[in-house]
RNA sequence: GCCCCCAUCGUCUAGGGGCCCAGGACGAAGCCCUCUCAAGGCUUAAACUGGAGUUCGAAUCUCCAUGGGGGCACCA
């Protein structure tokens, strides 16, 4: 039901405190799919207000993570816009201004206590099991004679002067309405003693500005979302749409994901957070994939382009439930993806990976082993394991696994002198030459193709899997592969 | 303790009162293909949290219970 012949201007506002995680990751995905589905405007703003929190090159983590997964934003701290800037610490006075907006429309007041009575207060309301909020002693200030001490220069924070009357009616787009008694809704501070805003302000003020349409957002803002319309409303700006996504939860599905489970997935060979994704081999594609299901659900063909994800996205399919990450399924779609890759680009993303494991690549074999192991990988960094014997110039078998089950070394011996024998009589090793005399080997010892091949593939490319035996050895030479197949021997009359 | 949100196979989900003895995907099991490993094809097991309503009829609507999640900061 949702229109989407107007233009969105959506935004991910991460704040620069940590690893870009899967939760930031998957909103802008959200943003962006919208952005592109109406032709609207994806924004990137760091909320950088909690200066202590800050870390450095976080900040640069967030756009370079947005790059690799190709959601290329349209205005941002580094690229610009008309509506800049897009760091909270650069925008300071545009909050202190509002907020002084909100103080003489008597919808704010400046509160002096330290943050030590603050303390003393909550674990007396503890202590009383009474529920933890703001006790409104300076709530109860004089305006005068507040606005006398904050000219005089009193420390001294802005709190929402939330009526403590009535409900709030605030509207999810997911969930419909969420009513919550103001009794319950605190005051919450919007200027910090620093002079710098909480998010309850710097983000409604940006948002407004920043002319947001939607937004979208972690359910962990839910408890403070009637708050948040407060705000709005007491500027009297009109509202964007409002989607709170389902948080993820742990594999396990109990609990939100933790640092111990970064670690886990990390141990595992996978990531929650997206600076880790591409050197442990996964594609933007697979991510991007994986990421977007978890939230949101398509009835048939679930393997997407991102423009595939465009045309089909619908912020009413979006789901509110909380959703287990399930890392069995980034393999999955990570496959699914490196399959679709054209073979020059499959070569082009695998080539860091043989050359980060040390060995030298040729172009033009790369390109020819693309079309044996493309199928067979789940990540990219696969590849090296899988086919790094192809840019070797020797390999070292496994003496034991030049046995052929069933056989022992002297027959296992045979085989392969007599494979030897028909190999080098041949014109080429070629696939279409080099088989058909094999198979007829085969059967001509009773052997089955398992046995005998299974000597050469340990043989030649020196690991009992590998991809497709005679394509391999074409790829590989008919001097090379003579060769590893005569050490072999040796090896194994050695034996 | 208080507030808010959520609830379909193990997991992600489809489902908008009859098209549902609930569909897809991952994972699992089996078979086919096969020189290993994959990919691919076919098949199987696997769910509407519980209880009351409303209705001719409920996975779908309402209420309660239960379970899960989030929050209760001069953090976002």
């Amino acid at each position: 039901m949702t229109d989407y012949t107007k233009p969105a201007r959506v935004r991910v506002a991460p704040s620069p405190t940590g690893h870009m995680h899967l939760g930031t990751a998957r909103t802008a995905l959200y943003d962006y799919l919208l952005a592109r589905k109406t032709e609207g405007k994806f924004i990137l703003r760091v909320e950088d207000t909690d200066v202590k929190r800050t870390v450095p090159g976080a900040e640069q983590e967030i756009m370079d993570g947005l790059r690799w997964l190709g959601l290329k934003y349209d205005e941002g701290p580094d690229v610009g816009g008309a509506f800049g800037p897009y760091r909270q610490t650069e925008r300071r006075d545009i909050y202190r201004q509002h907020a002084n907006i909100l103080v003489d429309k008597g919808f704010a007041y400046p509160c002096f206590c330290t943050p030590e009575r603050l303390d003393r207060m909550r674990r007396e309301q503890q202590a009383l099991k009474e529920s933890l909020h703001y006790d409104g002693t300076c709530r109860r200030l004089d305006p005068d004679e507040a606005a006398r001490r904050v000219a005089n220069g009193e420390p001294h924070v802005i709190r929402f002067k939330m009526s403590k009357d009535g409900a709030t009616i605030a509207h999810d787009h997911l969930r419909g309405d969420i009513s919550i008694e103001n009794k319950n809704i605190d005051d919450y501070v919007i200027i910090k003693s620093d002079g710098l805003p909480t998010y309850h302000l710097a983000a409604m003020v940006d948002d407004h500005l920043m002319q947001i349409t939607h937004v979208l957002r972690g359910a962990e803002w839910l408890s403070t979302f009637p708050l948040h319309v407060n705000v709005v409303r007491a500027f009297g700006w009109d509202e964007p749409v409002w989607i709170h996504l389902s948080v993820f939860l742990k594999p396990s599905g109990k609990g939100k994901l933790s640092k111990r489970d970064a670690e886990h997935a990390m141990h595992d060979g996978y990531s929650v957070f997206i600076k880790d994704m591409e050197e442990l081999g996964f594609t933007p594609e697979g991510v991007l994939n994986w990421m977007a299901l978890m939230g949101w659900g398509v009835p048939e063909e679930d393997v997407m382009s991102l423009d595939e994800m465009i045309n089909r996205f619908d912020i009413d399919g979006l789901t509110p439930s909380p959703a287990a990450i399930n890392f069995q399924k980034l393999d999955h779609f990570n496959g699914a993806h490196i399959r679709l890759l054209p073979g020059d680009e499959l070569a082009a993303r695998l080539k860091p990976f043989f050359v980060k494991a040390g060995y030298s690549v040729r172009d033009d074999l790369l390109l020819q082993i693309i079309p044996l192991i493309r199928e067979r990988l789940v990540t990219l960094d696969d590849c090296v394991a899988f086919a790094g014997f192809f840019f070797k110039e020797d390999v070292q078998p496994i003496p034991a696994e030049l046995i052929a089950k069933g056989l022992d070394a002297k027959q296992s011996a045979l085989v392969a002198r007599r494979s030897y024998e028909i190999l080098s009589a041949l014109p080429d090793v070629n696939h279409p030459t080099a088989e058909p005399p094999m198979r007829a080997y085969v059967e001509q010892t009773g052997l089955s193709a398992n046995q005998v091949f299974g000597i050469l593939r340990v043989a030649i490319t020196g690991q009992k899997v590998s991809p497709p035996l005679f394509e391999s050895i074409q790829v590989i030479g008919k001097d090379t592969s003579l060769k590893r197949l005569k050490d072999a021997i040796k090896i194994l009359e050695g034996l």
